[in-house]
RNA sequence: CGGGGCGUAGCGCAGCCCGGUAGCGCAUCUGGUUUGGGACCAGAGGGUCGGAGGUUCGAAUCCUCUCGCCCCGACCA
């Protein structure tokens, strides 16, 4: 590509919008424009990583036997509506206006599953992978930090055919498999965790995650162990309420001017793991009381796995005064107003000496033991795990930390083939549904991640498949020394294909700064006074390593780039 | 959807409180000098100040409505 016919706008500065390193560089450098919210136009050298991204992806789901599909975004409404995810994606999916029954897909696994209902009609048929790299429109309710959460982005969305559960799990570790070595192959830096399944009622689902503080997720990692989850789903190590050997009866006191846990902490100087709280959520319209350790987070995806449903809301002040006889700050597990359903964090189980709310204002209650003077049967694991408790593989303190979604994973089962009636006759001429899994890849997201962790003060740092060129060829005053340009010519033509020529006339600050910040991993930098020698300078992007090279080693050099060192 | 901020030349911004001929840097165009880390001189072009309505002798500036964009939160198969 040559600069001075291209289009590759770069920046000087750009507006207070861009706020993440990936945004911002990707404006700099003339990779991306921003035409509305969340949605990007990539011009030629953004496009040209893209399509990088997208070959690295080809090749590995090839290798596992995915067949590619390209899927229309314009899709009947009516085969959502067979599956109830028009109401179950609500606002997210884009409805269109001016003619009825189409809307544009957020996902594929219904246009899937309808094209397996109509051919995949034996167990021989199976198993398939059928994958697309395709544009994704979701209509998302507040776009952020430039590509990595638009209304409009590339997705690679695979989906796995099978007949029987260990095919399923074969598929599913094939695809795990597969991101390890496109992220690897990439140089991303990642890490998988256990997801939350989620309402949709999957086996097993896992996420490809890039620690990051643009992140969305909030992950709790082991750098021991290797340990890490989503924190949706993420246990510690932290050890039960320890029992006292004392165990007097219990005994309640006033406690006028203490509402919080802190008050009770600092007005009667009780340990804060003596202390208990307690939550009251309505959930599908009937009440149930959660008892935590005191400052403990209720993490309310465990709370839907428990309840199953995602149905609940705190209670509100007049629904606690009612279900519990008391409001917010004196509610506890002994003497209950009304009997409804109680659980509590398995650190509580077997607990005693433990202050909670007397369920009478201003009043509490001492000397609880769990196993005694409550009713409580059901303990669960219901806690946000916090930064530095002890990690559940091997003990060793966790970090809590936001990142990326890169990747997920998922064992659909059978959700989709059911309602659309995609079935296959078994060995033994038995009517089932095809059991599923879908797969997914965010294309901008490696994009900006790559980004994310490949950069400096000066610019992005290429490396590996991803970079849009290997070489840059800047020339000095092309336009006054004749040998410059034709020597710069000479290598161009033989390497047209991986080189990025500036043969503009600017000035060499003006080159030299565009070349950083694009970030093309070798720079062939050729100018007069080296070339009476019979040398150019060669300069690696990563290192910042400049020297100066004879004319005829300069393709030694390039070789040894191409073939990676 | 709730809270906050912003919208002025191609890009980045100032001016707005306190109304009175719309400015700066970069970019662009012409001529010349330059060319190893974002050059210099001289000249030039480019704006219905997001839109609509109102107040006023007079509105970029004050008021109302509206559209768009960013950030925090809610939401996110």
């Amino acid at each position: 590509m040559r600069l001075h016919r291209h289009f590759v706008p770069t920046l000087r500065e750009v507006g207070a919008d861009a706020q993440i390193p990936s945004h911002i560089l990707m404006l700099k450098a003339g990779l991306v424009r921003q035409l509305a919210a969340g949605v990007f136009s990539f011009l030629p050298l953004g496009n040209k990583v893209l399509k990088n991204i997208q070959k690295v992806i080809r090749e590995e789901m090839d290798a596992i036997g995915g067949q590619e599909f390209l899927l229309p975004a314009l899709n009947p409404i009516e085969i959502w509506e067979k599956t109830d995810r028009v109401e179950a994606m609500g606002d997210v999916m884009f409805h269109i206006k001016n003619r009825d029954g189409l809307v544009l897909a957020p996902t594929h696994e219904e246009i899937i599953t309808f094209h397996a209902s109509q051919h995949v009609k034996s167990y021989k048929d199976m198993p398939q992978i059928w994958y697309q790299i395709q544009t994704k429109f979701r209509n998302e309710a507040r776009p952020k930090s430039g590509v990595l959460r638009g209304r409009q982005f590339i997705m690679k969305d695979a989906y796995s055919l099978d007949s029987t559960q260990e095919g399923l799990d074969e598929s599913y570790d094939k695809h795990y498999k597969a991101y390890r070595n496109i992220f690897d192959r990439c140089g991303i830096k990642f890490f998988v965790v256990g997801a939350s399944s989620g309402a949709m009622g999957g086996r097993q689902s896992q996420e490809f995650m890039v620690e990051s503080n643009s992140g969305e997720d909030v992950c709790a990692v082991c750098d021991t162990c290797g340990y890490a989850a989503n924190i949706e789903v993420a246990h510690s190590n932290i050890p039960v309420v320890s029992r006292l050997d004392e165990n007097p009866a219990i005994e309640e006191f006033a406690t006028p001017n203490s509402k919080t846990i802190d008050d009770l902490i600092e007005h009667f100087s009780f340990p804060e793991e003596r202390l208990a709280k307690s939550v009251v959520y309505i959930a599908d319209d009937k009440p149930v009381i959660i008892f935590m350790r005191g400052n403990d987070e209720l993490n309310e995806e465990k709370l839907a796995a428990v309840l199953k449903t995602t149905n609940f809301r705190p209670a509100l002040p007049e629904e606690l005064e009612a279900i519990t006889g008391a409001s917010h700050g004196s509610i506890g597990p002994v003497n209950l107003k009304t009997d409804i359903r109680m659980i509590a964090d398995n650190l509580l189980q077997h607990a005693n000496g433990m202050i909670s709310g007397a369920n009478k204002d201003g009043y509490h209650i001492k000397n609880i033991d769990f196993d005694r003077d409550t009713k409580i049967t059901e303990f669960y694991d219901l806690r946000t795990v916090q930064e530095g408790e002890p990690c559940p593989v091997c003990n060793k303190p966790m970090r809590v930390v936001k990142a990326i979604e890169l990747g997920h994973i998922f064992k659909l089962g059978t959700r989709y083939s059911s309602a659309l009636g995609a079935e296959f006759l078994d060995a033994n001429g038995k009517k089932a549904p095809i059991i599923m899994g879908s797969y997914g890849i965010g294309v901008e997201r490696v994009m900006a991640c790559f980004i994310e962790q490949h950069f400096d003060d000066s610019g992005i740092i290429w490396e590996g498949p991803l970079s849009p060129y290997q070489l840059h060829i800047i020339t000095l005053s092309p336009n006054k020394f004749e040998n410059v340009k034709a020597f710069a010519e000479e290598i161009y033509s033989k390497y047209e294909d991986i080189t990025l020529y500036d043969d503009r006339d600017e000035s060499a600050g003006i080159k030299f700064n565009d070349a950083d910040l694009i970030g093309i991993p070798m720079q062939i930098i050729i100018g007069n006074k080296n070339l009476q020698n019979g040398e150019v300078e060669v300069k690696y992007r990563k290192t910042g390593e400049r020297f100066t090279v004879k004319v005829e080693e300069l393709e030694s050099k390039i070789q040894e780039l191409i073939s990676g060192k």
